[in-house]
RNA sequence: GGGCCUGUAGCUCAGUCAGGUAGAGCGUCGGACUUUUAAUCCGAUGGUCGCGGGUUCGAACCCCGUCAGGCCCGCCA
């Protein structure tokens, strides 16, 4: 069974109603990781849906939470806001300086900011969440009631913390801060609580009373994530592995969502997502990969694979190189197969049939569009590749996929592809294995690999290349007639034209590469290679 | 110090919850095709299941220990 419908299960067990909750900071620009956090809610969402059961899916803006400090991506003046809420501060303009404008005209965040993108992302990949805004749903009361038993029981609270993460908390600790004089989280002090104020004095000198049913402060985090789960009906989590460990904020959060009068939600513990060869993903570290930039390279489907064929406590490594070629590729094969009839087969192993099973639930969780059915393109993405680096318009690259009999009509799906393929390619992400290259000088160790007959038809060809019209056909009539000429096989003049051309064995079809080149400097390479064999 | 996750074929992983003859894909090798789309098709190859003990008729799976890697325990998904 898919990892999704196991969970789907043990929500089944519990209610027929559920609400099944993600929730990212938007402190800095997303990136693919926060899409797993996204992904395996949706897919926990989907599957518990398939088995019946009503399930609302939500998404949390932590637009409440501070800014923690000024990021590389920020200009100095950010100084100001570090500490306040980042639903309650302006945008970065290119220049990393609050754009002041948006912000007074329109109301335009540093929340806002971050996320824009990342929601239009998500809605090419299907995931359509009811979005919560954490830092509108204080303002607006929502958690007041919980605030209020915080506050009350803040001795329970407090107990619960220190026992459970083992650290201690500091004398003036108190389950709400306050916002201070400039707006900040930080820097300010609880003097007193009387229902609904929690008295405060900060480091500026100022006091003050923050109402705690207006949203004017917040739960500290570890309190904060229990009361949502309070206040939404929260039954299902998926979470990073960060706030999974023992002492963590899900075992303090299980704890203290009970003292607020509530059940914890079934937790799903997930790995995260590194970059291949640089370890994870972190904004300030500059090693990341957004979800817009990804789906320029792929198309949502594969990108959902990748987190569909994984289960949620394995690392996932992505790789925009090779790996993205390998996974593009397991993605069309599996589209392809018939699981239903793989199925039927009596013979298969219990082993077996588990795998198949969860090919077949990754596939679906796959899908943009639940329910509806992958549709294979019949044309690898390493094909694509060589097509599209060899023929400059894609009606080009069509005739040659219909010609072979590989594809009988061009569907939006494949012109789509086709796009994210010559994006790639430009792109620094595409992998120099994949990129076709003409060599600019002859590749020694391989000519002299060339036996005496090869060596013969090396010179044939030369003869012929020279001789011959500088265009796709005549060149690619010319090739083999090199190795005909001396009652050899077409094949190996191939593989001669190789060696000296590209310093490889084999590769893609030569004539339409050849006749894109400048004919002078081909000629001048195979003469160079003539040389070296002369010798 | 406490805890979590991972370790199975060259690579990526399934199989561990409910113990019953080691599984898939990729790769590699071989063959078919031969004016070749690094294509496609067919076939083969491949593992002391990290290591050591224990329980059991039987252990990749359960228990104990141990090694290695990653991570968390001051709000990075």
């Amino acid at each position: 069974m898919h990892w999704a419908d196991v969970a789907a299960q043990a929500l089944a067990h519990k209610s027929d109603t559920h609400v099944v909750s993600t929730g990212i900071t938007p402190s800095g620009e997303f990136h693919i990781g926060h899409l797993r956090e996204i992904l395996t809610g949706d897919m926990i969402a989907r599957a518990a849906k398939d088995a019946g059961l009503t399930v609302d899916f939500v998404f949390i803006i932590d637009s409440a939470d501070p800014l923690r400090k000024v990021y590389d991506f920020l200009g100095p003046e950010y100084e100001q806001f570090v500490g306040n809420q980042l639903g309650a501060i302006p945008a970065p303009k290119e220049d990393g300086n609050p754009d002041w404008e948006r912000f007074q005209n329109e109301g335009w965040t540093y929340a806002n900011h971050f996320l824009e993108p990342f929601l239009k992302a998500l809605k090419e990949i299907g995931v359509r969440p009811r979005l919560i805004d954490n830092l509108e749903s204080y303002r607006n009361g929502r958690f007041a009631e919980l605030s209020k038993t915080a506050c009350d029981r803040a001795d329970d609270i407090r107990e619960a913390i220190e026992r459970i993460s083992g650290r201690e908390l500091p004398d003036g600790w108190f389950p709400w801060s306050p916002l201070n004089s400039r707006g900040g989280l930080d820097k300010v002090r609880v003097t007193g609580y009387e229902y609904p104020l929690v008295h405060w004095e900060d480091e500026y000198g100022a006091t003050g009373s923050s109402d705690i049913t207006k949203g004017e402060g917040k739960l500290p985090w570890r309190i904060d994530w229990p009361a949502k789960w309070g206040w939404i009906g929260v039954t299902c989590e998926a979470f990073g592995k960060d706030h999974g460990a023992a002492g963590g904020s899900y075992s303090t959060g299980r704890e203290i969502v009970q003292i607020l009068g509530h059940e914890p939600p079934h937790p799903l513990v997930y790995e995260w997502i590194s970059l291949k060869g640089q370890g994870a993903m972190s904004s300030s570290a500059g090693n990341t990969i957004g979800p817009i930039e990804a789906l320029r390279l792929v198309p949502p489907e594969i990108l959902r694979l990748l987190v569909a064929k994984s289960k949620p406590n394995k690392a996932i490594e992505f790789d925009t190189g090779m790996g993205l070629v390998t996974l593009a590729d397991e993605f069309e094969r599996l589209a392809a197969r018939d699981f239903q009839q793989e199925l039927a087969n009596e013979e298969l192993s219990r082993r077996q049939k588990v795998q198949v099973e969860d090919a077949a639930g990754a596939m679906k969780m796959a899908t943009v569009v639940s329910g509806q059915e992958v549709q294979a393109t019949a044309v690898t993405f390493r094909h694509l590749a060589l097509l599209a680096q060899t023929k400059k318009s894609d009606s080009d690259v069509w005739m040659s996929l219909q010609a072979s009999g590989a594809l009988k009509e061009i569907t939006p799906q494949l012109q789509d592809r086709l796009n994210r393929m010559r994006y790639w390619i430009q792109s620094s992400h595409f992998p120099n294995e994949m990129r076709i290259k003409i060599l600019t000088e002859p590749n020694t160790t391989m000519l002299e690999a060339l036996d005496e007959v090869e060596r013969r038809i090396m010179k044939s060809l030369v003869v012929a290349l020279n001789a011959c019209e500088w265009n796709a056909t005549a060149i690619g009539a010319s090739i083999p007639q090199s190795a005909k000429d001396l009652d050899e096989s077409p094949r190996s003049a191939f593989k001669v034209a190789y060696a000296a051309l590209m310093g490889t064995e084999k590769g893609p079809r030569l004539a339409p590469i050849l006749a894109e080149m400048d004919r002078e400097e081909i000629l001048r390479l195979l003469d160079a290679c003539v040389q070296v064999l002369g010798n």
